[in-house]
DNA sequence: CAACAAATTGACAGCGCTGTCAATTTGTTG
DNA sequence: CAACAAATTGACAGCGCTGTCAATTTGTTG
């Protein structure tokens, strides 16, 4: 019933290994011999058994997305985009969530990998930030593509996936400055992630463009996190704060601290954005269900992934070489949490 | 390197095949053989090749989990649990999301799954509620575990993980009774979601209980959407409804709708929870973010689906019979956003 | 202890592919 | 068109398991 590279074979009159050469893509079939195969494919609806491939070839046919997030979303859009360059392309996807904590997590999942014969990893932040661990992975040879913060790839290890974090948070910095602020306070997520080192310099290139003197008491050094928003803001907003460090704008280090913020602000009665403008970065849902929904920025993770992916198959086939980097530039949502300095 | 079953069955002095039924926990090998052969496995830390068996047995090992819904947080829960159990007994997971509106849907799961000898499914709603889809699946011979919402299995066609909102929507409801609430609003998800209607029931079943009359008026027909919760406590509360028909308390059928009453309290000035409380449902991630955090109901979501996916296996191995049926209910966390009646 | 049944074990084929290497075909040169 | 190189193709083994079925061992009975 389902058909086999037998059946292709047949059909199209030329051996399996032939039919096997033109499901790889190989290159040396001759056009014709390619275009009979090809039509004999799409009679049966042949597809090449996962088990068979990853079992006989010393190739493997399987790739991982080795994650630790706490955020849902990133990660449910991140698999999403995998999984569609997965089914594209004939490959197959291992989940693996674990914590970048734990002691030996680099040896633990270096046996994972090796167990299930993983041939390429898609990395996130953090373990994309890890330079030691994907050394690490890239010298068992196996293939990494890593997604991280940045304007280039920071070495040549691994071809890289680039968010531009840098402009777009100059953009929303400058978003707040078009709206009349000048006293915009920056509550930072962890200082290790380059997410955060990227934001705050596009903080800091917008103020700089825009000859306002950074204050280094508008600085709080948070995390991403739901409190430290919260923290945040009322240690900026506190009466006890001098009044020029108290800011009119708060760029939030992501949606979460933005929320938080919100949160602190309705605590001390602080209208938003009357009296404070308070903008977040990621455009996750919530951003969308807070009072006021929050002004942000967004990635398009689910295209971000898919191209990360495909990028790793395609070393994986060495169809393409290793300088292979892209960059994405998150876009200004503007919604309702910033308005006019008044 | 890798050890393989050659390796165990010449330590051991046993055949390839005996190493086989060892590993399969087939019955018939003498206890002395297993443990001889178990000691080898132990010391050569191997473990079986999945492609391999794929390939070779008329059995699979792949299991499958079929979604669609817009839920990150439950999805990746699911996911987490069911990956657990995966690994524990040496099985392959594939994730497929998929929107069940589409057309032809059922066909291209089906597609999908015999394409990837998928042995069993875990279903989760919408899915798991379309008793018209679960038999299609299991006349393929293909194993399923439904997660679903009531108190028992629905019919025969599968075993099946039941949370219990029906309970924990009165146990819920109840509480805002404790607090002196009698005017008691209900804000619905879809209708024709199972877990919408026990829900509802449990909160009809908590108010015979507290001979408090069901007033048809506090019930609104909504959707699990922020939308929907901002457009339901509008109504509810807008001054041009009678007084007799203003809630003191809504019951959100979720977080999200939840969420969204918050949202529209803010807009009409309504203080929470002095002037009006309000619960959820789910305790999602966000409804400790809300201002105030939502009180609301807790599943188990990775422990559910463990078990969902091990009993899967356990009919795939045979080890198990149908009847397999467990119920979890939800429990009541009281957080800021119910107060007394005043 | 013979005779048999039941329990346990193993030999061998084969799952559907890919890798290796040899055979064949095609193209190019003088 | 011979002679050769390059491009294209195919034969066959083998990846690491499981299924089938036969062989062997163990236990039971009179």
């Amino acid at each position: 019933m389902k058909a086999t590279i037998n059946d292709v074979a047949k059909l199209s009159g030329v051996s399996i290994k032939t039919v096997s050469r033109v499901m790889n893509n190989e290159p040396s079939v001759r056009q014709l011999t390619r275009e009979k195969v090809q039509a004999a494919v799409k009679e049966l609806n042949y597809q090449p058994n996962l088990a068979a491939r990853n079992l006989a070839g010393t190739k493997s046919y399987t790739i991982a997305y080795v994650y630790d997030n706490p955020n849902a979303y990133y990660v449910i859009d991140m698999q999403v985009g995998i999984l569609e360059a997965c089914r594209q392309q004939g490959f197959e996807l291992l989940i693996n969530p674990c914590d970048s904590q734990q002691e030996n997590i680099t040896e633990d999942i270096i046996n994972t990998i090796k167990q299930a014969r993983v041939a390429g990893l898609v990395l996130t932040p953090p373990f994309s930030e890890n330079p030691a661990f994907v050394q690490r992975i890239i010298e068992l040879d196996i293939k990494v593509v890593r997604i991280m913060s940045g304007d280039s790839a920071p070495d040549e290890l691994s071809p890289c996936v680039m968010v531009n974090d840098r402009d777009a948070a100059q953009t929303i910095t400058q978003h707040l400055i078009d709206l009349g602020h000048k006293k915009i306070a920056f509550i930072a997520g962890e200082a290790e992630h380059m997410s955060t080192i990227e934001r705050y310099k596009g903080y800091r290139r917008a103020l700089k463009h825009n000859n306002i003197e950074f204050n280094k008491n508008l600085l709080i050094e948070g995390e991403y996190s739901f409190d430290s928003g919260v923290q945040g803001a009322k240690q900026l907003m506190s009466t006890n704060n001098l009044e020029e460090n108290r800011p009119s704008a708060i760029f939030s280090c992501n949606d979460e601290i933005a929320a938080g913020a919100l949160f602190a602000s309705r605590l001390m009665d602080i209208n938003i954005p009357e009296q404070l403008s308070i903008a977040g970065f990621e455009n996750s849902p919530f951003s969308r269900q807070t009072w006021p929904k929050l002004t942000t920025a967004n990635q398009p993770n689910i295209e971000i992934a898919k191209n990360a992916a495909s990028i790793l198959i395609g070393q994986i086939r060495k169809k393409q070489n290793c300088n292979n980097t892209s960059q994405y530039v998150p876009q200004l949502v503007i919604r309702d949490s910033t308005g006019k300095y008044s």
